[in-house]
DNA sequence: ATAATTTCTTATCTTTTGTTAACAATTTAA
DNA sequence: TTAAATTGTTAACAAAAGATAAGAAATTAT
């Protein structure tokens, strides 16, 4: 099986990305890197559909992706990733059921990949399989933390407040995308936010 | 180390709840169990509190606790959790920083635990490393999806779509739970919550 | 460069939620 | 059993957010 070649720019990017969380030596980086390929998405393809199993985790070399869900025919995004983060319907990757959502490019996107397959491959491999464990486990928690926040800031918080918070972890998300995606993720209309905006004075 | 003994019963119904993730085998069993001790709460006391670390993780064996914050000098509540459920302030238990909220018992509640210098052993431990890292894993990608869903919820759904969904998903659980917390729980408040059971014929 | 599309703001009106307070109902404690 | 504390409901009013629409601003496409 010899997948699509992955530059070595890329390559050693995600391999980076990964060290966060676990290192890999030479050795086993030589095996590793056989089941990674690349994929380039231009804007406004996508990552993950509604409805078909979300069969690969992406790592954004370089790019944005926003999560969007379809509700009564309008498209409300959810989240964003950035460089350097993962990328997946995770759920529809970990238990091989239809997604409910979308991930699309917000531009053009550079990402390493790992089919669900190869993931497996890697998860037998007896040189593989112990790191591959603890590095899924370690970046699961990290996710699980972020998830955290997001959860106890919409008991916590007033939108209001949600938006000034996001100032300060994200200080450059209005920025990179639309207002209208960035109202849905804090869970208000667009008009909505364009009020809060106005009354706070908007900083940055 | 001769930790406080867990009693059979308690003991067994822990191994059927990892057991969801990763079957141990007996001669594996032997070794865990070694890591695993009992705690008991009373009604309203503490499994972690704010500004501490939270040093264990647990599975409840019977009994329910909520998670709540402290807001201005008011309790808001996030979650519930009950039996076969894991529980912990998990950024601080994964992190080792303060924790920033409460869990508390709903009533008296009986945890298999494990701490945090136990689970290290068991990560280091040989012949528990691999099928450990395996269970961290698939525990931590199974809140991964239930977060993910909430947090969906809070994006997708009005206050009274939530409540509605939530009666579907925990159909037990104004039965369990004040309705004040669960009115947190949903990101409202629990005059709103009120008003909602009025206009929809409050089912259940 | 111009037209078309998308995005953002503003205004009006409606609906919902938050706030506060009073009271009833329920649970807990003495 | 009675008293105290907690919890849930209802009402009145204020504040915020949702819905819709119109127009301005910015971006994208031709």
């Amino acid at each position: 099986m010899i997948p699509p070649q992955i530059n070595d720019t890329s390559l050693k990017i995600f391999r980076d990305g990964m060290a966060t969380y676990v290192v890999f030596e030479d050795t086993e980086w030589e095996i590793l890197k056989n089941y990674i390929e690349l994929k380039v998405l231009q804007k406004k393809d996508h990552f993950a559909v509604s409805g078909k199993i979300c069969d690969h985790i992406g790592f954004i070399v370089n790019g944005s992706v926003r999560y969007y869900h379809i509700k009564d025919g309008t498209e409300i995004t959810g989240y964003f990733s950035f460089e350097n983060d993962f990328v997946s319907s995770y759920k529809s990757y970990v238990t091989r059921t239809p997604g409910t959502g979308y991930i699309q490019a917000l531009e053009q996107t550079e990402f390493a990949i790992i089919s669900y397959n190869n993931l497996e491959q890697m998860l037998n491999h007896p040189l593989l399989a112990y790191k591959m464990e603890r590095f899924g486990r370690l970046v699961a928690e990290h996710y699980i933390c972020c998830y955290e926040e997001r959860i106890s800031s919409f008991i916590l918080d007033t939108p209001e407040e949600r938006y000034l918070k996001m100032l300060k972890t994200d200080p450059d998300i209005m920025q990179r995308v639309p207002q209208h995606y960035v109202a849905n993720y804090l869970g208000i209309t667009p008009v909505s936010l364009s009020r809060i905006r106005k009354r706070t004075v908007f900083q940055s």
